[in-house]
DNA sequence: CTTTGGGCCTGGACGC
DNA sequence: TGCGTCCAGGCCCAAA
């Protein structure tokens, strides 16, 4: 489940072997993903020059010499497997469902199983006011993102915290796994009603949300130079939780009887699985 | 306005 | 072994 440092990572291994090329193929294998491919797709991507990849919250954006601008999201299941000139390609996959190739002879392969993910492509001066963009929030690794930004953004709402970090309006990028990681770092229920956030609540779990995402991201460039045809969900795979996924386990650092406290707690918020430690998280 | 819940989609884990 | 069921979850949208 690619979050923002996922898909930062994928970000970063794609920027090299994008930027400054052209697209001289384009393959679409199946009309849609999460939704229909928009017109003319392949001929509006086709020969255009690759001006930049850039990044806001989980949604990839490839700028083109002609203004537009591929954004691209991928979902639950979506990566990126990234091929150079002289690799020898694979059969394609059932999943396989976009094929890039650049005139400096790279193939960039999108796959995603279960097609929560999508592209679209922007006409120019069109990417701010897009349905999925128009209405995010600040990025965490931001100036714009600080205790007394989120505070104001969780005034009123009577929300769980938890709810509240996963609305891409407050802060955009957080997901499941990144949410239960800022809280357990920040020492905060994810059951605290979010406008109960606020001074010096909001200034620690804002700072531990950069941590946390920072941390991610390294642990991901890492993983990328280790494995360099493929890019995306190795950084969530080689990063260690604190909580989450570790129902029944103690906490790091955690110094309470585990038989008393039966270690790390999941809930459902929402209905989604929360993960928590219910004697260090108020 | 805020908040909640349904639906999309498939592979993997699990129980019988 | 094989089948059915449930779960994972980002995001939009409809409804309250």
């Amino acid at each position: 489940m690619p979050e923002l440092p996922e898909v930062e990572t994928v970000r970063r291994g794609l920027a090299p072997v994008l930027e400054g090329q052209r697209l001289t193929r384009v393959l679409q294998r199946r009309p849609d993903l999460r939704f229909p491919f928009p017109d003319k797709f392949v001929e509006r991507l086709t020969g255009r020059q690759v001006m930049s990849v850039d990044r806001r919250a989980k949604y990839l954006l490839v700028r083109l010499d002609d203004g537009q601008v591929l954004i691209g999201h991928l979902g639950m299941s979506g990566h990126v497997t990234i091929f150079e000139k002289d690799d020898v390609l694979p059969e394609p996959g059932a999943h396989d469902h976009v094929v890039f190739e650049t005139d400096a002879g790279a193939t960039v392969i999108f796959t995603d199983p279960r097609r929560f993910g999508f592209m679209d492509l922007a006409r120019p001066g069109e990417l701010d006011s897009h349905k999925m963009l128009a209405k995010l929030g600040p990025e965490p690794l931001s100036n714009a993102f600080n205790g007394p930004a989120l505070a104001a953004a969780l005034k009123g709402r009577n929300t769980p915290i938890k709810a509240a970090l996963l609305d891409q309006r407050v802060v955009a990028g957080l997901g499941n796994i990144y949410v239960a990681e800022a809280l357990f770092r920040s020492g905060i229920s994810p059951r605290r009603k979010a406008r109960t956030v606020q001074g010096g609540r909001a200034v620690r779990l804002a700072g531990r949300i950069r941590d946390v995402l920072l941390e991610a991201i390294e642990a991901g460039g890492s993983s990328l130079r280790d494995h360099r045809q493929t890019s995306g969900e190795l950084g969530y795979f080689q990063h260690n939780f604190a909580v989450y996924g570790r129902a029944g386990d103690a906490c790091p650092g955690c110094d309470c009887d585990l038989a008393k406290t039966g270690g790390i707690k999941q809930i459902v918020q929402s209905g989604r699985s929360t993960f928590y430690c219910a004697q260090r998280q108020r």
